[in-house]
DNA sequence: TCAATTTTTGACCTCTAGTTCAACAATATT
DNA sequence: AATATTGTTGAACTAGAGGTCAAAAATTGA
């Protein structure tokens, strides 16, 4: 019952993690995130509740969305190498290919609120440990299969792996394609 | 003549640049800047000009301090992968001494200014491609004395030590010491 | 000691962030 | 149609950011 609502949350919640990605939490304010969403600011608060509310229900998106793409493209055909490669190709071709380097939404959460705020620290950490989990699970499945050397450890090159991402994503703030895909090819020297 | 200053400028530099570097640069605000520095708001305008001036200096007050640390610390006695190996525990366990995290003023710079200020993705960008050099010109040297195999591309590794150490500045943010260290010793195992 | 010069101080100003709220609008129930 | 309920809108509020400025203070040279 009651005036239904004039927006859909999910919609505004992608919209808002849009903002928030490109400008940064504080960077951010609640009319750049009207703006963004569409939904006036008064009808912002009265759904989120706050800015930080609406900031968390970003994350746990972004966190979701990642997740899914990073399983789904890993699990491609293809040995367990060539489909890291690929991810890691793809995840830097796209910071690359957008009109304003923005990097991950994770690791720039990280930096900014990391220290403040252990909520968002929690939420950051979670994505990172899944992400981790399933290099984990495709290394493994690799060496079922046999593309994946015995001599590697599953667990230490997954970790290793999402070391590479993030400095990666942080490094194509400043450097070319180029550049990122020789450091893809030395890091994945040990496949 | 004229009155003299109160204060040593590169001492309020080196202290502004604690205070970039714990709150970033939209978190510190001239008020902080008064008090981290113990001059006066106003005084901070007079000999800077602005705040976005102030953290330019900081900013290369950080990169020249960082690249003499790295420079003297790489060429201690020792072969190149355990200097090197030496500098990466000593980042992480600077970072995760303190009190607060706060990472890599650089790497944070990148990520909050890289999109919107030209300038000061520069600097970084500058700072970025010494330490590159740096590990460079030690794996070079490594090979000269035989601590380092011929196979070694020391380019390309050192590019690719670069961004390890990236990654492990913001993983800093959310991992303890063992787990930073393993991933040390998988990103050396090339060496 | 009087200029001339450079700093310091603290008040002041404008702008925006982040939030709240009262009034109005749109629905469901009875 | 009256009422209860939930949403929307726009104004308004407080706090602080970032910066400016006039007046006072500390120096050197004449």
């Amino acid at each position: 019952m009651g005036r239904p609502k004039n927006f859909e949350p999910d919609v505004a919640v992608a919209r808002a993690m849009e903002a928030f990605w490109t400008n940064g939490y504080a960077g951010t304010s609640p009319a750049d995130l009207a703006e963004a969403t569409g939904v006036g600011k008064g009808s912002l608060y009265h759904a989120f509740g706050s800015k930080r509310e609406l900031f968390g229900k970003a994350l746990d998106h972004y966190g979701r969305a990642g997740s899914e793409l990073t399983e789904a493209y890993l699990n491609e055909p293809g040995t367990a190498k060539e489909r890291i490669r690929a991810y890691l190709v793809l995840l830097v071709d796209t910071d690359l290919s957008g009109p304003v380097r923005r990097g991950c939404l994770a690791a720039n959460t990280a930096l900014e609120l990391g220290g403040k705020d252990p909520e968002a620290a929690e939420a950051v950490r979670r994505m990172t440990d899944r992400t981790i989990e399933l290099f984990a699970e495709r290394l493994h499945r690799g060496r079922r299969e046999g593309d994946v050397a015995p001599e590697v450890d599953p667990e230490a090159q997954a970790r290793f792996l999402m070391n590479t991402v993030v400095g990666l994503r942080v490094m194509a703030q400043s450097y070319d394609g180029p550049m990122l895909h020789r450091i893809i090819d030395t890091a994945l020297a040990a496949l």
